[in-house]
DNA sequence: CGGCGCCTTGAACCAAGTCAAGCTCTGTGG
DNA sequence: CCACAGAGCTTGACTTGGTTCAAGGCGCCG
């Protein structure tokens, strides 16, 4: 057991200087730069909780490596998955007094840690920081809207959306899905077997590859694109 | 035309203060008298765009009275409503260099704009300001994802669900709604024909009551929550 | 190598969309 | 003041994309 986390424990290291390289390009060097000094590192197994609804929201949290799902579980137990984050986003930034979706590690996760009421005080000191939180929210913002906007599309839109998306936030066109298909579904407003039926049929297109099935080809790029318009 | 005009302005401006009064209680006085201070007025008449998507972004918007919707038009020709804006709310938070959205006046409206760059300089200065700014950004955000969340239910719960939103926001049980069904079907993801059956379905069942087709009255609250949770 | 969870595929069903016709309200001009 | 025109709203009949339910298949880990 503690041999097995050691070795996620590396692989996921690895991935993340890779991960971070992308997301943190010098533009929030600040921000970064403050988690780093006033923030604590904690490590989340796969599929346990980094923290639940309506919980006091005490942080700030940038993912390290790893990957995470904020959801919410309506009454009918329908969940809802609001948003994938993966290593150098930083999330919760939408909680008020607290929590208002619950987030899970999907896979073995490094997670930064930092007091809201820290990072508040750093950055009422440092506009540059406060700028940084600031465009933080505005991104995770424009990247909810843009979601809201993609829940209105054709299932085989969405898919070729959602994996463009991947692609592009893991900087690669073999991307590798940490998720299951029953959380993409989730993710997307579908259901699990419409994510296969899908992934199956734009593999028959010949617009992706699956060698795995977490493990996804962009094969034709511009065929994808064309539905996402 | 003028008297139009004018007639729409005082109509208006008598709706501003018992909206404006709603909407800000104090808790984000420090922007609201900067926006006062820093920006000017500006006054958009009935279905007349307000900025539209990929223009440069150099104001920062707070409506005064009126409605406004933010959309998207996609390539095959619908149209995503992301957001109705009412007196007090500020908008355009999510721009970044340029606008992502594009926003007309659903009736005649008056919008208080500031220069981003004012916005920003006298945020830098003042620590409670920037704080509010955050504040806006982080409601925006929040209400976003409630409704991406809401994409995914049954049409009766996504119009229960809008009309108990329309409800809080206005803050009255009799809710007029400045927009027409296309618009509420932009919205919510659903089709006009769709709205006018559930409004039709939840007035028999008895929830609601519609005197006209712009005028709902909420009779039975409960049952509208009970779609909702 | 065997079992369990996840993934895929098929068939029947259903919620919402589409298309089309009629209705209502509002504004305009005679 | 009323008749009329046009836009928006409502309702009905039919279609369809996606879900549901169910049966296999695959791969991963012990």
């Amino acid at each position: 057991m503690l041999q097995e986390l050691n070795i996620a424990s590396r692989a996921n290291r690895v991935r993340r200087y890779s991960g971070m390289e992308h997301a943190s390009p010098a533009k929030n060097r600040e921000l970064v730069t403050a988690m780093e000094t006033a923030g604590s590192h904690r490590w989340f197994s796969r599929d346990t909780e980094i923290y639940a609804e309506k919980e006091r929201a005490e942080y700030l949290y940038m993912l390290v490596s790893g990957a995470v799902r904020a959801y919410k579980v309506v009454m009918d137990g329908r969940r809802l998955i609001s948003a994938f984050y993966m290593p150098g986003d930083i999330f919760d930034l939408e909680a008020s007094k607290n929590h208002v979706l619950s987030t899970e590690a999907i896979v073995n996760s490094d997670a930064l840690l930092v007091r809201r009421d820290a990072i508040m005080t750093l950055a009422a000191r440092d506009p540059e920081l406060m700028q940084q939180l600031w465009t933080s929210c505005t991104q995770e913002l424009r990247r909810s809207q843009e979601h809201m906007l993609l829940l209105n599309r054709y299932a085989e839109e969405r898919i070729a959306s959602f994996l463009l998306e991947m692609s592009r936030r893991t900087n690669s066109t073999s991307v590798h899905l940490p998720m299951s298909r029953q959380d993409i579904g989730d993710y997307l407003g579908l259901t699990s077997e419409t994510i296969s039926r899908m992934l199956t049929k734009l593999e028959s297109s010949g617009a992706i590859h699956l060698p795995t099935c977490k493990q996804i080809a962009l094969r034709n790029r511009a065929k994808l694109e064309q539905l996402v318009i």
